[in-house]
DNA sequence: ATATATTATGTAACCGGTAACACATTTTGT
DNA sequence: ACAAAATGTGTTACCGGTTACATAATATAT
């Protein structure tokens, strides 16, 4: 492989002016870079990253940390995450936690060893003094892990509240919440949206718990609704869980949206494609990822940061698991 | 940062013999060795995978080549090989081409930066003497690029015969075949496939052409059942096209599968939560992805490929989508 | 007992960059 | 015109490992 001496002894020049030229800082002369230039295209030179990283202790190597990038909702993010870090220069390390304390540690103890540039993390099982203690650059996506890490996160509270009302305005009275995990701060906030609708009109809605898994969640749904046939709302913390819930009402027969009305939350694309359409609480995913991979890379590069705390505002995408006429 | 000279110094060794002791190789007494763990402990020391990488001109990172993350095919995928490589040591680059060659070759470019260890590309649209020309070993996943890759792959002609045919032996007559985007050697297989169980009946089936866009083929499909009101039963080139058939169908108040029957391909987990839920021609995908990682990672480490080809068998997954009671 | 093989360890060059420092040359200010 | 500032370039130590080579100490063979 080519390397900075040949572009150099090619160019006649030293090493030093060749990395200054490279890296655009110090004094070069228009002369030496033309001809620098003329010496990388003959020899088609590449920089090698790992040199660099091993000079500068940095590389450009981003970790994003989810939990699981089958769970659909993170593909839209790290696609958002990569585009972003794609277009600055960066490549982006793809980890899977699976929910685990100890494979988490271990990944950001691995990348840490390669110098990763910074991290994205998607989840919030680490207590909160585990991620502070990083020395490189950090984004919480999705999760508010501490006000002193930037975060680019979504209003769950209101956006579970806009939800809640929606299904209320449009008729429905009896409410199931399908809440996420607890312990999950993300599901806790929404849950928390949702009894402020239904306790502005004194409402006591049922609530159930239950993990993302569609089967585990499919079931609990089902029970549910056996056990309710009254139920003719249902807010789900998230689209999968929804979905889950409109599985289980074709398969019971309750027609939706005309006995049970169904909201989301997260706007994933497959809300689309179910029939009928998925009415959710849509966060705009990929701004999302790309501001949390923006802010990240602009912590990298030591600009300032101004906003470390970034609140996308969710909103109400109606479709067909909800009345239409009704909403008036 | 804690360095291997540290650990000498400590161990009062030098660095030769411990990098001897962490690489196991050469010679290192035992109680070199005792001396070298306690102070690795005592300083908790973790060696610079970076520096490791310069000097050995080998990184432990594997790159994989997806044509987009959100195509909800690759996640399992990726999931799948990203286990294995972690079981392994290595760390996984998530690349979309968005089957734009200029990017995918520029990720290749960036990649050999950083003396990525292997390639794993589940994309073919560059020509096949690029990917052979490559220095790093590499694996063909879902798709065959030259007989000289190795391959992790499905018999997509055999799977969509079968497919075809449980269409045609459950009573459906008129068929469309849902064919995905021209020039893509895994969705030409499929309508091969398709063809040949159509052929040996003496049918003549619709055939149409999409873009794997769940949009686009939504409309297309509209628009075919408007105009050939028989048809009966759909084969789609994938789960995505085959749902997005499911979509239109209960839009346009056709009842599935009593007047349409449809059969996708892939086995994604998505086909379980639709309703009902999609009778399809499943690839183990987890299967694919970790043998793919498996395959990468042997050939990394130098050992000798008996297999080149891995031909994974599709199995046709009975759900809701097609007719039951006929099948006898 | 001596030659030879095996085991154990250290020195130092190397991987391919970066950047501090030194030095030379040109430009600018007064 | 002369000092000071700005510009241009080279030498070399360093980042943190690996490994070829040299050397020393044991173990084994004859």
């Amino acid at each position: 492989m080519v390397n900075i001496k040949d572009v150099a002894k090619v160019a006649n020049l030293s090493v030093a002016t060749v990395s200054r030229y490279l890296n655009q800082n110090g004094y070069v002369s228009k002369k030496s870079s033309e001809r620098i230039e003329q010496a990388i295209l003959e020899l088609d030179y590449k920089p090698s990253s790992v040199a660099r990283s091993l000079s500068k202790k940095q590389s450009n190597i981003i970790g994003l940390i989810v939990p699981d990038i089958k769970n659909p909702y993170f593909p839209e993010l790290a696609r958002a995450v990569e585009d972003m870090a794609w277009s600055y220069g960066y490549t982006v390390v793809l980890c899977n936690s699976d929910d685990q304390v100890e494979k988490e540690l271990s990944y950001i103890e691995r990348l840490s060893q390669t110098y990763v540039a910074g991290l994205i993390v998607a989840t919030s099982l680490l207590d909160p003094s585990v991620y502070m203690s990083i020395s490189t650059p950090i984004v919480a996506l999705d999760r508010i892990i501490d006000v002193t890490v930037p975060t680019v996160a979504t209003d769950n509270e209101k956006g579970a509240r806009i939800g809640a009302e929606y299904l209320l305005t449009n008729g429905a009275g009896n409410l199931l919440c399908i809440r996420g995990p607890q312990g999950l701060k993300t599901a806790d906030d929404r849950l928390t949206g949702f009894l402020k609708a239904t306790d502005k009109r004194g409402l006591e809605p049922i609530v159930i718990t239950t993990s993302f898994d569609f089967k585990v969640a499919a079931e609990a749904i089902e029970q549910t609704l056996a056990v309710n046939p009254k139920i003719d709302g249902i807010f789900a913390s998230s689209d999968t869980l929804a979905i889950a819930a409109l599985h289980i009402a074709h398969k019971l027969g309750k027609r939706v949206p005309e006995e049970l009305q169904i909201v989301g939350f997260d706007g994933i694309a497959l809300g689309e494609m179910v029939s009928p359409p998925l009415t959710t609480v849509g966060q705009d995913l990929y701004k999302m990822g790309a501001a949390a991979a923006t802010m990240l890379i602009e912590q990298i590069e030591g600009k300032e940061i101004i906003q470390t705390v970034l609140n996308i505002n969710p909103q109400l995408i109606v479709r067909g698991t909800t009345r239409k006429e009704a909403a008036k």
